[in-house]
This record gives C-alpha cells, structure tokens and sequence, in this order.
DNA sequence: CTGTTAGCGCATTCAG
DNA sequence: CTGAATGCGCTAACAG
C-alpha cells in the first residue's frame, strides 16, 4: 500500500488499445475520427474500440495532444472589465461561436490596466494557447508583433491598431452617425449640432463624417459652428461643448453627440439650464463606455449601441479562420451591424 | 525554401541549455527556481541562463509541462448565464484569485441547460483543467464522481448537493432570511407573512427557519395562515399567496418573500389592488435570479444579495486549496457574508 | 487495413 | 553544483 494518491491512473491509449488487442494508431484514428485516403478501419475494430473506451472511462488527454499537434484548442477573450455591461454579452457570442469549433476559452479582465495587459500578453505564448480576441483601450500594436510571432492568432475587437498580421471587428462608425442624425433630421430638426472627438481619432473623424454626409443628404447647410471638436477624455467636455452652443445667437435644437459621455454632460448642462429634453433640445449619444451610464441619466440616453452577439460571433469566427489557416491570411476589416436605440432624449 | 510556415520555431528550454553551454536540467532549475535541498545553482549560472531566456525569448510550453506535471494551472468556472449580473462579477472575484494563485479561468455558459452542462463535465478530464467551480440548478452528485475520480478538484457554488469530496460556498440562508424579517419588524411590522419555497428544498427549508427564528425572537407569534409554500418555478406564484394573503381577514402588512420571483408577483398584485408599497404593504425579495429584475420594478425591490467578491474569492480559495493538497480532503462548507439591499419595497 | 516507431518539450531521478 | 537519460500520452510518418 505504497499509493498515497487517491484517484487511480487514468486510462490511455495504450489501455485502450491492449483491451481491444490493437495498437493505439488505431484507437487514434477512431478517436478522432479519421478515415481520409490510406487510412480505413473496419467498422467492426471502430466499435470494440469505442467500448472499450467506453468500459476504461478513456479521456485523450489534452496536454499530450497539444504537445503534439500544436493545437490547444483554447482561445482568450480579453477586455478590460468582465463587469461593464457590454462585455458578458460579448463573452457570451465568443463563447457560443467558439464552442461549435471546439474551443475553449479563457476570460481575462485586465481592469484596464496596461501593465496588466501587457504581462498577460507576454504570457500567452507560454499558457499554449491558439488565438486572442483584444479589447482594449491601450494597445498599440508593437504589442502584437510578439504574439503573431509566437504564432498566436489575433483578432482586434474595435478601432484599435491595426496589424498587418490580424483582423479587426468593429461597426461601421460613419454609417451609425449617419443614421443617428438622419434620425434627429427626422423628428423635424433642422438646426442640428454635434460634439465630436478629435481629428486625429479615427473614430472621431468617421463619426463627424457620419454627420456631415447626413445634413447634406438631406440639403442641410453643415455650419462650422455647430460642430464642437473636444478631447473625448477631456473632463466635462460636453457640459463645455452644450455650453458654448447654447450661447450662439441661433442655437440647435438637436445635439448629435459622439460618445455617451459627451451626450450625458451636454444634457445634464441643458436641463440645469432650463430646456426641456428632448422638447427643446434632442440629444442623440453614441455607444461609448457602459450601458448603464446611458440609462442611469434622466431623460434615458436613446444612443447608438453596437450589437454585442454579431461582434462576438464575428470575432471569434475570424480567429477561428485564422488558426486554422495554415498560409498566412491578409489582414481583414469585418464591419458589423450597429443599432440606433430609442430611448427618451431623442 | 520549403518552409511554408511563417513563424519561426519557438525557443526550447534545450535552445536555451545550448547558448548558455549548460544542461536543459539546469535550465529547467532556473526557470522553475528550485534551489532547495541538493539542487544548487551558481549565480552566474543562472544569471546567464536568464539572460539566454531573454535574448532567445523563451517561454516554456505549458502543454509539455502539464503533460509531465499532471498540472495546467487552469481551472473552470461554469454557471448557467454569463449575462445574469451577478455572474460577472462572480467571475471578477474568481479571477482575481486565480490569478493570484497563477491560475487561468475557463468560463463556462451552460445556458442552464442540463444537457450542455453535463456534456461540459463529461469531457473535463480530457481538458486536463485542475479544478471547477460549478453553480448550477440541475446539479446532482452523481454527476460529480467521475470528475473527482479524473483528480479534478470540485467547488460547489451554492447550495446544489453536498459530494463528500468537494467544497460548498454559499451565504448562510436561515440568517439572511432572519435579518430581513427582522427588518421588516424593526419598521414596525407585526403581522408579517411570508412566501417560500417547498419544504424539499434545503434554500426554501432553511428560509423558512430565519423567517420563524426572527418573529420569536421578537415575541410574535407564527402563524400558519401567515406561510405561503409555493413551488418556486410555478408561474405566478407570487401573486396566488398575495391574494391569499389580501383575503385574510386581518391581512398581513408586510412580506417576506423567499425569491425574488415571489416578491416581484407579489407586489405587482398588491399595486394592482390597489395597496401602496411599502406604506400598506411592505416587501422584502430575497436573492434569486438576475439583479435587474428587482431593480425594473417600480417600486425597487429591497432584497438580500450575496456578495458575489467574497463567493468568488472563497470559491477560487477552496478550490485552488484542494488543488494544491496531495492527500484527499474532507469536503468543506463555507459561509459567506450577504447583505440587505435597501431599495423601495420595504 | 493496421502496427512500429519516433518524437513533441519539459521535469526529474540518479550519477557524477 | 550539474548532466544524461527517461517518460508523460499522444499523433503521424512509414512500413507492412
């Protein structure tokens, strides 16, 4: 009675190919499957295997697959809070897209912290896993050389950096503006302005691109000082955005808004001025940061929001593609659909 | 030119050996860094090998390790809905001490459904993952002795069956309940009713018990007419006790409901009747079901919360404990702090 | 149609 | 203080 362990040994191959009195090639081939050119098992062998895999409990064991073929079968979800809103349900598409392909996959929250996200990144190539979904506010691409390298598959969820070695998923940032203000246009405003980020922000220049292809679809004049450029980070950059639209001698009736936050500070400014929302003035915001926000303001937020499940599944369709390429893939763009909600500020 | 492979090979620890001109033993101390009992290793030594590991940026494979080790540091957390909200932040608190412990977390959406949830735990012991916390509705134990049997360590979230090799988290539910009833007295409430699960059920039992411990100990008595045992997935259960209760001839004025399924029924019927809430009719929830609920209804729901940080760490803990141990250990309960949420309702 | 065999990359016993 | 040798469990040539 030397065994301290309690559990005893698990089955292997070699187990299951002694039970049956065949070699563990040929319980390999049924395990997984194979049948393709030079390789035929007799139905009849195929089954005593199976029961014997059946009678021993035998598991492959995953570690020792991996180690042979390079294969883990495992993918990583990262973002920075598996506590915002948007997140689980991002998890949720990656993890049911992923599950049909057999993978499974870690969640990591880096708590938006870049040094954290950075070690895990170095990490990965060790922890053997196949690909990487990325969300993240900080990456810049230097980052990915090293994991593309390693020969992990990486796919980019938003406008981050793009790679010349990994795709990005993301909503069409022109299009959706586009809609939202054609949505303000409709409700009968004329005089419409909007807070944008910064030219230098891709998302900022597509969204004031939306905006401007609207008015003019429209036979809209776009007016220079209806447009407010602010620095998204900037603090209270809506409140100082609705603020300076307000004092203009012909002021909007309508705010297009390029991030929730801005929306969420120019509405809060205008009701503490005394405008009714939306009556007096309509505000459109635009998915940015979490859910909750937008709805925790009153009047609600009606904003644009990106559709969690199309992008989860998109991503993780385009990881899978990429692992199991075996050449080199381009790098792609896949744009996903977005949605305007309606809720009560416009 | 016959390589159609992009990346180059990864570094091995005997790449590493070969530079620094000494053995993949000796590589495998410093990385590991034994230095314990006979293994000695110069300083020099290892400072070279590190500086090898830097220049050829080697990262040790974590299957080949697992294969040898019989451990992959990675553990699972399964629960039926990623997007309920307390399972994120479940799923927050786990990994934060996962990670503390040098674990990775595979997160597992059963969609509560019993199928995918067994399937799931039927192929663990291929996945090689170390240990799983599970929280599930459907769970019976049967289904955990092949997982302890495969040397999988086991937590149970929650108050699904005992398994004399796994750990239970959970709050302490006759308590809870007691407070919450204790609270509806100290707001002056004498007759007080209450809605809760069938007498089968551990959660609905134990409910019942705090409801009854905290009016005797404030001297009231139990009424049986007061106690509404209802099946807690029956549609509309909440509101057939409510009605019950309003056509007593001294109707309660306040309600402990043991779910917040109950409660919500309850105190829809109680408005529709046209009672105030709380003023004519006080209500207390009780845990159950996702957060928004309690909160949509107007008005909010006060309830019982557990704390999902303290679950979660407590669960990756015994878990990562049970990992950990070599000798087989007794299964263990742990209690967990939960808390009153004062919202509307009561 | 099936068996033999050679590693995958690492940790570890046992010799030096 | 360090190295040589072995095998974890599996897959995939290659050889029948």
């Amino acid at each position: 009675m030397t065994r301290t362990k309690s559990s005893k040994k698990r089955a292997t191959s070699q187990d299951v190919a002694d039970l049956v009195g065949v070699s563990v090639t040929t319980v390999s081939f049924v395990i997984n499957e194979k049948s393709g050119g030079s390789v035929r098992i007799s139905e009849a062998t195929r089954r005593k295997v199976r029961q014997a895999v059946e009678a021993l409990n035998y598991r492959p064991s995953s570690a020792a697959r991996t180690l042979r073929t390079k294969r883990s079968n495992l993918l990583v979800l990262m973002f920075p809070y598996i506590e915002s809103p948007y997140n689980p349900l991002l998890a949720a598409a990656v993890q049911r897209k992923a599950e049909e392909e057999n993978f499974d996959v870690i969640i990591y929250s880096t708590r938006d912290e870049l040094r954290r996200e950075e070690d895990f990144l170095d990490a990965m190539p060790s922890r053997g896993v196949d690909g990487v979904i990325i969300h993240s506010h900080h990456l810049c691409s230097a980052g990915l050389d090293s994991l593309v390298e390693a020969g992990i598959a990486v796919v980019i969820h938003g406008n981050s950096p793009t790679h010349p070695s990994a795709d990005n998923v993301m909503i069409d940032e022109a299009e959706a503006a586009k809609e939202a203000v054609s949505y303000l246009i409709a409700k009968d405003h004329v005089r419409i302005a909007t807070i944008v980020g910064p030219e230098v922000s891709w998302m900022g220049r597509l969204r004031k691109e939306g905006y401007v292809d609207a008015l003019q679809t429209y036979g809209i004049t776009v007016e220079d000082e209806l447009i407010c450029e602010m620095d998204y980070f900037r603090q209270g950059a809506g409140a100082l955005a609705m603020q300076k639209l307000l004092a203009l001698s012909e002021p909007p009736t309508a705010v297009f808004a390029g991030s929730d936050r801005f929306a969420i500070d120019a509405l809060l400014l205008a009701i503490d001025s005394g405008l009714a929302v939306p009556e007096d003035m309509a505000i459109m915001g635009y998915d940015f940061g979490p859910e909750s926000e937008a709805t925790r303001v009153r009047p609600r937020l009606s904003t644009i929001r990106r559709d969690a499940n199309l992008l989860g599944a998109a991503a993780a369709q385009l990881l899978v593609e990429r692992i199991n390429s075996q050449d080199t893939l381009p790098s792609r763009q896949k744009i996903v659909n977005h949605r305007i909600v309606h809720r009560q500020s416009a």
